[in-house]
DNA sequence: AATTAGCCC
């Protein structure tokens, strides 16, 4: 360590063969830059060309490094784990799993405390110092408040010891060990760094919801773990279906942890399958909803879960249960689109007994708490594209095995549940076993493009879970071709490129590209940012009218893309003269959602400098 | 006439 090899005295250097050899001791994320640039210095020597500079600059960012990664790993926090949860119990074996493994799956049930744990248990076997630790989430939300719960777990502030990143937000310091971030996230920065070299462990959580990013992002690992042989991967998944991902990354271990629940005792009741009155009108969904929440209020107190398809079903079902009920459980309708204000409704605490009438939302996204029973007529909306008519749809399907006991799941949580399925077993037997992949059901087009500007190869080889229809290859192809985002030998053209820049559906992009040279761009980057972001104006269930007349000054006759430039333009009169407490105020008059409104002026904002960045006229 | 929910460069 103190051997000296070139001159002594203050300007003593470190050698090439010193700093090649203290590279391992660097951040992870500097590491492959320096090997290259010490490269280039051995190529200068050997041509007897002078490189002390080179060497001594390089020398200088070794060492910024090296002794970052030692600060950060005398600092590494120790946790403290909570005795009582599941996964704590299976700490032992989890760890040595990790150890042993470049991949495990980690099977937890709700209540296991996989999420908050799992990150802790990486910093105990010392993993988070030569990069950190990256944890996904399916959701915003979740992604921030996961950040939060952890940070108060491991005492230390937000964006300290753990941060997170979504789009438009970030908490991070240099500091940083925990990442939380949504898996759109951690894809789009495959763009820049290619092999992910903030990392040196990644948690895929949720990875059962086999969304779009989450296949993109198992499939992307597959190719990437021989080329980072450090890197850990952890895969965590309700325990539907762990042996696919298993089997995915060469039977890698699969780690069983149980969670915290009670038993749910299951119902069927087939929707009309009790009467058989001939004179009656034929029993309806309604009929058959009414009929069970009598049912379970015989059983005790309890709050009620009832899956709907959608907005029109909730209020048929909501009007039905008024006019029955008029003892009066206190009714409460939840889906997405519902403002904030509403949605928060069901975490008020309240006296009577409630009856929760919700979408898929409710099977997810949000967990309502005290759900001590669950109707589940057994379908859903699904988005399915078309290859034949090229049309998206959102017909209502039969859901899978899966799904359905995920939403019987959604009682049980407190004490024991009981599900009612307005169906018969052989009915629920007869289903298919898990819902189809997104990667099964969406238009390709994007996903083909994102996976050229990433050089991937083609989508044919790629190592996805279950790979895309063959038609649907064809077809998303197809669109990229009439778009002219690739050319005949289905390469990427100069707008493909562009295209794959912009963070928005290709089609939309090319909307965007067309109106440069159409003169047109101020409006369509309106528009093209309303089409990526839920439709702000809101429209609460008893107070339609009021909101169909307060939007009514934005629409125009002729288009509703005009309506989205109308309604722009009086948001940024306001929003220029207004402080931010009176344009909230004058959005929740008008029937806007505030939080919408600023991400679509976010979004805008992207894609307008975006846009800039690409410079030069058409093309 | 009618639409679930989620995400990003």
């Amino acid at each position: 360590m103190h051997q000296r090899t070139e001159q002594p005295g203050p300007g003593s250097r470190p050698t090439l063969h010193e700093l090649v050899r203290q590279l391992s001791a660097c951040m992870l994320r500097d590491q492959r830059g320096l090997r290259v640039r010490l490269q280039k210095v051995q190529e200068m020597l050997r041509a007897r060309r002078p490189a002390e500079r080179l060497l001594a600059q390089i020398g200088v960012e070794v060492k910024r490094s090296r002794e970052w990664r030692a600060r950060r790993q005398a600092q590494l926090p120790r946790p403290v784990f909570p005795g009582e949860l599941p996964v704590v119990q299976k700490k032992a074996e989890i760890a040595k799993a990790i150890s042993e493994n470049q991949v495990i799956v980690l099977c937890g049930e709700t209540g296991s405390g996989k999420t908050t744990q799992l990150p802790k248990i990486c910093l105990e076997l010392g993993r988070g110092v030569g990069g950190m630790i990256g944890h996904t989430q399916p959701r915003r939300i979740a992604a921030r408040s996961v950040a939060m719960r952890i940070a108060q777990e491991l005492d230390s502030p937000l964006g300290q010891v753990v941060g997170y990143k979504v789009r438009f937000a970030d908490k991070l310091s240099e500091n940083t060990y925990v990442k939380l971030m949504t898996d759109g996230i951690l894809l789009a920065e495959t763009q820049g760094d290619r092999f992910l070299e903030q990392y040196d462990t990644i948690i895929i959580d949720e990875a059962h919801e086999r969304s779009l990013n989450i296949d993109f992002l198992i499939g992307y690992l597959k190719q990437l773990l021989p080329r980072r042989r450090d890197l850990k991967v952890i895969v965590t998944s309700a325990t539907i279906n762990p042996e696919q991902f298993s089997r995915h990354f060469g039977n890698a271990p699969i780690v069983m942890v149980s969670g915290r629940t009670y038993p749910v005792e299951v119902r069927y009741v087939p929707i009309g399958g009790q009467e058989d009155d001939p004179d009656e009108d034929e029993p309806t969904l309604q009929d058959a909803i009414v009929g069970a929440v009598d049912e379970l209020e015989r059983e005790g107190r309890g709050d009620v879960l009832v899956f709907l398809s959608g907005e029109r079903e909730i209020r048929e079902t909501a009007e039905s249960l008024r006019t029955h009920e008029a003892k009066g459980s206190e009714i409460l309708p939840l889906y997405a689109r519902l403002s904030t204000e509403e949605q928060m409704r069901v975490f008020q605490s309240h006296s009577r007994r409630r009856i929760v009438l919700a979408t898929n939302v409710a099977e997810t996204s949000l967990t309502v708490p005290g759900i001590r029973y669950v109707i589940d007529p057994g379908y859903a909306r699904i988005s399915r594209y078309n290859t034949r008519t090229k049309v998206h749809r959102l017909p209502i399907e039969a859901i899978s095995r899966a799904s359905a006991d995920q939403r019987k799941g959604r009682c049980g949580r407190l004490a024991e549940g009981i599900c009612i399925r307005l169906y018969s077993e052989e009915d629920f037997n007869s289903r298919t076993e898990f819902t189809d992949p997104e990667i099964r059901r969406t238009h390709l087009a994007a996903v083909i493009l994102q996976m050229m500007a990433l050089r991937l190869g083609t989508i044919q080889d790629f190592p996805f879970l279950d790979p895309p229809d063959y038609r649907a290859i064809r077809d998303g192809y197809q669109t990229l071709h009439e778009l002219g985002a690739i050319d005949e030998q289905n390469e990427l053209t100069e707008v493909g490129w562009k295209l794959g820049k912009l963070p928005i559906d290709p089609r939309v992009g090319r909307m965007i590209l067309a109106a440069r040279e159409e003169g047109a761009l101020e409006e369509v980057l309106i528009i093209a940012s309303a089409l990526s972001v839920q439709d702000p104006r809101e429209r609460p269930m008893e107070r339609q009218q009021e909101a169909d007349l307060a939007h009514a000054k934005w629409r125009d006759a002729s288009s509703d893309f005009l309506s989205f430039v109308k309604l722009w333009e009086w948001y940024h009169e306001r929003a220029k003269e207004l402080s931010t407490s009176k344009l909230r105020k004058a959005c929740k008059e008008n029937f806007l959602s505030f939080v919408r409104m600023r991400e679509w002026n976010d979004i805008h904002g992207q894609l307008v400098g975006l846009v800039r960045e690409m410079g030069g006229e058409g093309k």
